[in-house]
DNA sequence: TTATTAATCTATAAAAACTATAGGATAAAA
DNA sequence: TTTTATCCTATAGTTTTTATAGATTAATAA
């Protein structure tokens, strides 16, 4: 919200008005994309289930606010990647197949999300070189990144899918 | 790279034929932009200068292998913040107005990259409530945010310009 | 004064990535 | 055989990023 006082000279009288603008800052770079987000709530939710039944998508879409064909695409993504199971037909849906404290943030990040370093020269699991760095040794982005990767890493390693279980 | 074997019947022979993948992984969000890359790299150039006179776009645009009129944006945008003087004509350029020592990473970032934050909901400088979200409070992704967001904050604040000189 | 130099500013183009949505196929259960 | 719910491919719409073009302004030197 900023503020803004607008004075005006009307005859005699001076009008003052003042502007509120509430400024949208748009989100943009370093931000977690919505699938991400949304997968995180989807396994939270299925995590936090008493019983292991198949969950509908319909039910943790209407549940966690998603649309469902893209929590349909999410959840997809997930499976094939042997953090869920899924079962067709009456009584179908998705069900976690391991156990929330066995499932390391650093693995659904980089499933839904991709690398977690913010350059690839500095990716543990995605080394590439940067395409428009001649010298990467005497790069003075390279350090800095390589400790926010650390920082990052410190903490996916240390949160499980248990952790994001709110009381 | 990924590898691939491929075997065909070939009359009573059999080929072999190893497929060799380079997959590109585009380095999507949660990545370093380039305008954030290239304006630390222009930074640390004119800070590791001895003199401190001004130094025109087109050399550092030479040195750092960045493109001139990307880089002008850039810099004017360091400049309308306040960490960059110019000046116009033959033997102008820009140089730095403050003591690298006394450029905090969290500034430059802010000003170039936008909010640490990788949600508005858990922003120090940039506050917002995240439009999907019903409940703040008791949202899975808030807390793992908050400590991703500080984790980066101590790496941004125990850094400055003068750090990312590389010896 | 005039020419030259280099930053300034606005507008916009091109490419990439994100956020879905549509619609039919498939498998399981009743 | 019908119903249900996931599976799968394709693609549309929007936003963001990454520049580029071209004219303007200010400083310097001849």
């Amino acid at each position: 919200m900023i503020c803004c006082l607008v004075t005006q000279l009307y005859g005699n009288h001076i009008n003052k008005i003042i502007i509120r603008v509430n400024i949208h800052f748009p989100y943009i770079r370093g931000v977690l994309s919505k699938k991400t987000k949304y997968g995180l709530k989807a396994l939270t939710y299925l995590a936090s289930k008493d019983s292991q039944d198949p969950t509908q998508i319909a039910e943790i879409a209407e549940h966690e606010n998603i649309s469902q064909k893209f929590l349909e695409s999410i959840l997809l993504t997930l499976r094939r990647n042997g953090y869920l199971g899924s079962k067709k037909g009456k009584g179908g849906g998705y069900y976690l197949i391991k156990e929330p404290k066995n499932i390391p943030m650093t693995a659904i990040m980089r499933i839904l999300e991709g690398p977690i370093a913010m350059v690839p020269c500095v990716s543990l699991n995605f080394y590439e070189r940067c395409s428009d760095c001649p010298d990467e040794e005497h790069c003075s982005v390279h350090d800095l990144m390589l400790r926010v990767r650390d920082a990052n890493l410190e903490v996916y390693r240390n949160t499980s899918l248990a952790d994001l279980i709110v009381k």
